[in-house]
DNA sequence: CTACGAGCTAGAGCGAGGTCTAGATCAAGC
DNA sequence: GCTTGATCTAGACCTCGCTCTAGCTCGTAG
């Protein structure tokens, strides 16, 4: 079997798929979606094949969303870097406002933590007195 | 003007809203998808009259949305308050998973964090060296 | 040659989580 | 009484981010 390493490791949209993490129809819609830097190359019958660097900004695109930065921010970013060098200030500003944004987030979830883990020691220990407490506030 | 503290502290859905930071739609969407403990009192004309009991739930409510709890196991939650003590077995569990969903969460969330300081930099050191590297490498 | 799985396109569908509208009612101030 | 603004209900509608379908083509193994 020919395996894409022997293809210059160019990648069929399955193989990156499972790189990736993303659904076939996923990568699609990215495609289309235009959230990818370049088209993707095709073969002579019409199948997608990525290259590295392709798959490493998907990656980037994963981590990305992940950290919750919306489709049309990444669309954004795509089209920059589409556009060349010369706009790195403009790349940067978005990359620190996501930051900004991920770091509000942990805050948040810290604070959740917080929260929830206060409540669970509030049941735990109703738990360990034996349910005679007479836990009987929606808040508690 | 009679305020809300003269009312024996129940509060319109106005108030609410202001609050909880969720709006007055969201607010009715919440009580008729069954995430409030109890039916919510009204008065003689028919609006809501909220107790601090339920502008607490509402809280704990909203941060648990904001830590990425679904309505689903908030409405979980909230059937199990309703249904009084003896399950405060269920809700800690409940409970516990979310709090590991949140771990998980804010790790992914600092790896995230760690990647985009990375290619912020790229773009910081580029920008220093006055543009003129060439950067042109969709993942630098 | 045939079969069969992977890929193709265009476009419909879906689940989550609200948001908004229409048209009526309530309540406070003048 | 009249006006004005907040609320009421039921239900339609919306955005986001995919996901799935139909009907076809490609390409590799047997």
């Amino acid at each position: 079997m020919e395996t894409a390493e022997t293809r210059a490791e160019q990648l069929s949209i399955g193989e990156v798929a499972e790189r990736t993490g993303l659904s076939v129809h996923a990568l699609r819609f990215y495609e289309r979606e235009g959230l990818l830097v370049g088209p993707v190359q095709r073969t002579a019958g019409g199948r997608r094949r990525y290259t590295p660097v392709d798959v490493d900004w998907l990656l980037i695109c994963v981590k990305l969303r992940e950290s919750g930065m919306p489709l049309a921010d990444l669309k954004h970013f795509a089209e920059l870097v589409r556009l060349g060098p010369g706009n790195e200030a403009d790349r940067l500003r978005l990359l620190d406002a996501h930051q900004q944004r991920v770091e509000a987030q942990i805050q948040a979830l810290e604070e959740c933590r917080t929260l929830i883990a206060w409540k669970a020691g509030v049941y735990a220990e109703h738990l360990a007195r034996g349910e005679a407490g007479g836990l009987w506030d929606p808040t508690g």
